[in-house]
RNA sequence: GGAGAGGUGGCUGAGUGGUCGAAAGCGGCGGAUUGCUAAUCCGUUGUAGGUCGAGUAAUCUCCUACCGAGGGUUCGAAUCCCUCCCUCUCCGCCA
């Protein structure tokens, strides 16, 4: 969530900034401020009375230790006027709290403020497009899309998928199986050399966390959530990553802090009815590879930049073409301050698709799961900054590879560096 | 799921319902002493919100909240009662 110190210095600036992500935030920001006025006016007359009250409270104690009766006329006096505050303390104390909470669930639905450097655009038409690599392959006949070599090799099966669980889920098969396993083993040996601690999180959050990253309260029918537990599976290991030190002070010393994860994923895809409903490219559960990163607020900048780099590794170790966005104020996600997509080449779309996101959310998720870091020379604490990227989505390097390398008899070649962990180099 | 024990500050660990935000120790920070290291001594040391005042400012004074979470009893709760969560031990079930 954003500071709420910046409804109160500059609302109309707050506003001008968010404005350019595409929404109009005029009314919530004015609406916020007057809550944050109200808020503040009642807890201090709520502070107030407490006050009094404490006060009264300690007196009575002061009496009885010297020796006055419990039942005496001072003590009765002050026990009544203890009891005549009872009333509006509580009416104070529970105008408080929905004034508190109100105002929290709101400032909590506004996104993150793009950084001032990025550029303003309304969607991903105005992405800046930074950088391009890889030679993008030709062929000498006609090629199919990965979901006709997948089916014709017996990679993977949608309908028997369907099946167990519903549309937009699949199976992998034999090769098919052993190719994802492959891509996730390699991608996460490729980050531990880099430095990242490996860790398997939780596959089911609860509420708080995905509060933490951003997810709720604004996108609550994004996800699959448990009808008898306060638990939801997760979309991204983004959130059980990123809220393991929620809560916590971290040492300076201890920063940066760098995990990457695989996890399973999973996303309802509510509104994306008639999109990519071929292959592999949009599924309810689909495999990732996660980096996650908590810095000082001076390094995220230079984080990210590697972050992004260690994204683009795994795809130059696969030898896939690929070309990297930094997009625009209007295309970011709810908790980037800065984001940078991936884009992997797919010949049989004749166009690049995402395959990476990341994102310097800044201190925006560290304000909301209360992520600090405590400088040892220094007093009090920090909010530190999150950044997190995939290093990849497992799925769609799957549909990358189908398509970059397959092959005119109809088998696809095994790339290089994958050769050692499936055990073949040509898929058949 | 059943029975029992427990959840206190960075850590360990006290705490008869009434100056308890909380003893003590360790650790941390500042200082003194000291050929070096170690040791010793003194001081200091939680987080968050609010607010009047002082200060260019860092900050300080004051108020409020926080002893797992949420309720309740009481003039007053870390302390008593209820519910929930978590940890430990034993039993049951289970990959």
């Amino acid at each position: 969530m954003l500071d709420p110190k910046l409804l109160r210095d500059n609302p109309a600036e707050l506003i001008r900034r968010l404005n350019t992500r595409g929404d109009d935030f005029t009314q919530s920001i004015e609406a916020l401020v007057v809550l944050d006025v109200q808020r503040r006016e009642t807890q201090t007359e709520f502070n107030r009375t407490q006050a009094t009250s404490n006060q009264i409270g300690k007196q009575v104690g002061e009496l009885v230790r010297k020796g006055a009766s419990a039942d005496g006329p001072e003590v009765q006096a002050l026990r009544q006027q203890g009891n005549d505050l009872k009333a509006s303390l509580a009416m104070l104390q529970e105008k408080d709290r929905d004034l508190e909470e109100k105002f929290k669930i709101e400032l909590l639905k506004l996104p993150n403020l793009p950084n001032p450097s990025v550029t303003v655009g309304k969607d991903e038409n105005e992405n800046l497009e930074v950088a391009v690599w890889g030679e993008l392959p030709t062929f000498d006949f006609e090629i199919q899309d990965h979901y006709d070599i997948g089916l014709r090799l017996g990679l993977f099966n949608f309908e028997r998928a369907t099946r167990v669980a519903q549309s937009r889920f699949v199976t992998l098969i034999g090769d098919g199986a052993a190719l994802e396993r492959a891509l996730i083993s390699f991608m996460l040996d490729r980050h531990r050399n880099h430095g990242y601690i490996e860790v398997m999180p939780p596959y089911l959050v609860n509420s708080a966390s995905l509060t933490g990253t951003g997810q709720l309260p604004k996108f609550a029918e994004d996800g699959f959530k448990c009808a008898d537990d306060d638990l939801w599976l997760i979309p991204t290991a983004e959130v059980p990553v990123t809220n393991l030190y929620r809560d916590e002070i971290l040492k300076a010393s201890e920063l940066p802090i760098r995990h990457c994860a695989f996890t399973p994923c999973f996303r309802r895809e509510a509104g994306s009815y008639g999109r990519d409903t071929r292959g592999l490219i949009r599924l309810h559960q689909f495999h990732k590879v996660e980096m996650v990163k908590f810095c000082r607020p001076e390094d995220s900048e230079a984080e990210h930049q590697s972050l992004v780099a260690d994204a683009a590794d795994i795809l130059q170790q696969l030898e896939l073409p690929y070309r990297v966005l930094e997009l625009c104020t209007g295309d970011m996600g709810f908790a980037a301050a800065r984001c940078y997509d991936l884009e992997v080449w797919l010949p049989a779309q004749n166009r690049y698709r995402e395959i990476s996101s990341c994102s310097n959310c800044g201190d925006f998720q560290a304000r909301s799961a209360n992520l600090r870091f405590k400088e040892a020379d220094k007093k009090g604490t920090e909010y530190l900054h999150t950044l997190n990227g995939s290093g990849l989505a497992v799925g769609r390097t799957f549909a990358a590879i189908l398509e970059n390398y397959q092959n005119a008899d109809g088998s696809v070649t095994v790339p290089k560096v994958l050769r050692s962990y499936l055990g073949k180099e040509q898929i058949t």
